[in-house]
DNA sequence: GATTCAATTGAAATCGATTACATCACGGCT
DNA sequence: AGCCGTGATGTAATCGATTTCAATTGAATC
């Protein structure tokens, strides 16, 4: 088969403990080290990664498990916990939930086969509610959504706030009755609820949140049939890009302009946002940063894991685009 | 630690390869089989991925090296890939290369410590021309790009003929200086340059493709620049994506009319095409398919090494939108 | 010149599983 | 009754590295 430690320390004419101390920086004379090294290169010699692994007792290893690497929120995460896990020599193992609380099971269950160092993880609401972190010995840091309280280190944005900024921005620019849209399967969700009626009971104004799955298809649907009923929204804030395409579909397939019958805003600065009409108005989510730090926290744990579970918040921005410009006189 | 196969054999008074033949459903007698799953759910036992990997000398593991995951083509790849390796009991490990040749050896490097039993692989130009798959011990799919001629199996677009559908449906609709950008890292970019000249030679039309850096900025700077020159496209066709964006942005900040003044095509049928403007046409790649046949090829040759060599090519799907609806009359 | 100490080196144990091989019991057959 | 084949089980070797521990060397100290 392949070229193993052996064959590299008869080749050089030393010991297997020398070649290890070589590739380990261990204590090795000047000698030794240039036959060794020679022999590594004449050989082509690639040390086994699952025979260290076993040896050594640390796998060099973090599981990103999110519910799906096609939401450029999530994309953009992975992108920052694999730079700054490849700067720290780890590898990362990256696993797609489609928001089900079974596959998110078989995950963990297989990050522990693989005995990861950590994982970094965005659950559903319906698994942060009963689950453990006990249960599971390496570490967590929670991204996105909040697991089960305090339980573990967390990287979130400020999800009340955010929704907060939406609303006011949308009153200030003169709309009044503000419908929305949140994704039903994580704590996100929820929290961006809680921040939209907030500000709506601030002014004595109605809210009217509606919980739908987080998918374009769901949102378009929804906002179809709001469109419909007796008095519809005159704007709409969605919790997230997938959310806010459908929302933008539905009103173009209903002919409803944009901002002038419908002011539209919502989560996560895509591409996209800036590039259709005169702009969508959105609150960008520092997705780099939220990736690089929750990769940050983890190493930090994994270097002293009696640190005090840490809960950065990070506050999103708002960026103000043509979708919100404000209703058409005419109206009333 | 955590408990091993060793804990769970003496809790449930069998040796160790009884547990062992209890997990690989090898033959063990009902009773036996009972005590020990009982004793494997009351222990918690989870079996360690790295001994498991070293001694059956199996990684059931493949890797995805690609030049950035960010890319919605690579992203919608990732995730085909991801689900065919999952359902045949097999893990990724993904890698951004960021068109680097360097990281590219690095990671190829890091397949062969982690004994990968596969690579699906879309190297840059560089790297394509001068890499030899006999070097590695794993068999490899190239995606996207092709490698060194015939050296491996592939699964590819048929760039040639795509490039000859947009330039011909381009000037079909009446433009007639037909610029292009491609991509100066992958040999995609070349062959979709050969299929743009042959096309307008054809017709005895001049061609003038231009290679760039396949991002974004580079395009739009190409573009800011092209503009300025004596006799502009009056229309452009953009590579990939990126490339299609940074075209955009710059003939939206030139104030340049599309489709009137310019017409405007590309590659990659990203969400968003659709949505500016009056749609921006596109060659749209079945980019969950590649994926999907790249990992079948890949557990195919695992079956059988001896397997011919196959070069799956697929064709693109012309999705006519308002950016090539053909320059104004009045411009004559 | 003897003793101590630090720095190199190698032999062998070890990590946690799979698997080759040996053993054993049992039933069917001549 | 004796023989043999079959299926279940256990013992021990093995995968390829790291790491412990002991041995060796040479320099430094008294």
């Amino acid at each position: 088969m392949s070229v193993k430690i052996k064959d590299v320390a008869s080749a050089a004419g030393v010991s297997v403990a020398t070649v290890s101390r070589v590739l380990g920086n261990g204590p090795v004379s000047a000698e030794l080290r240039a036959r060794v090294e020679r022999a590594v290169l004449d050989l082509g010699y690639r040390p086994n990664l699952s025979a260290r692994r076993l040896r050594s007792q640390h796998s060099q290893t973090v599981g990103l498990v999110v519910s799906d690497i096609r939401n450029p929120f999530f994309t953009g995460v992975s992108r920052a916990v694999e730079d700054a896990a490849y700067q720290a020599g780890m590898r990362v193992i990256l696993c797609n939930t489609d928001e089900n609380p079974e596959k998110e099971a078989m995950y963990l269950r297989l990050m522990q086969e693989e005995r990861v160092s950590g994982v970094i993880f965005s659950p559903t609401r319906e698994t942060s509610q009963h689950f453990n972190v006990a249960g599971f010995d390496f570490p967590m840091v929670m991204i996105d959504r909040t697991g089960p309280a305090g339980q573990a280190d967390a990287v979130l944005l400020d999800n009340r706030l955010a929704s907060i900024q939406l609303v006011e921005h949308l009153l200030d620019r003169g709309y009044s009755r503000i419908g929305a849209l949140f994704g039903n399967t994580s704590t996100t969700g929820s929290e961006r609820n809680g921040g939209y009626e907030e500000a709506l009971k601030l002014r004595g104004l109605p809210s009217g949140g509606r919980f739908v799955a987080p998918t374009a298809e769901a949102a378009e649907l929804a906002v179809a049939q709001w469109l419909k009923e007796a008095t519809p929204p005159d704007a709409l804030l969605a919790s997230n890009g997938l959310m806010l395409l459908g929302a933008l579909r539905a009103l173009r397939a209903a002919g409803v302009s944009i901002p002038a019958r419908m002011g539209l805003a919502g989560f996560d600065n895509e591409i996209w946002t800036g590039l259709v009409g005169e702009g969508l108005t959105v609150i960008e989510q520092p997705v780099y940063q939220i990736g690089q730090i929750a990769m940050e926290m983890l190493l930090a744990r994994l270097e002293d894991a009696s640190l005090p579970i840490r809960r950065v918040v990070l506050n999103g921005r708002l960026i103000e685009r043509g979708s919100t410009r404000g209703p058409s006189r005419s109206e009333h």
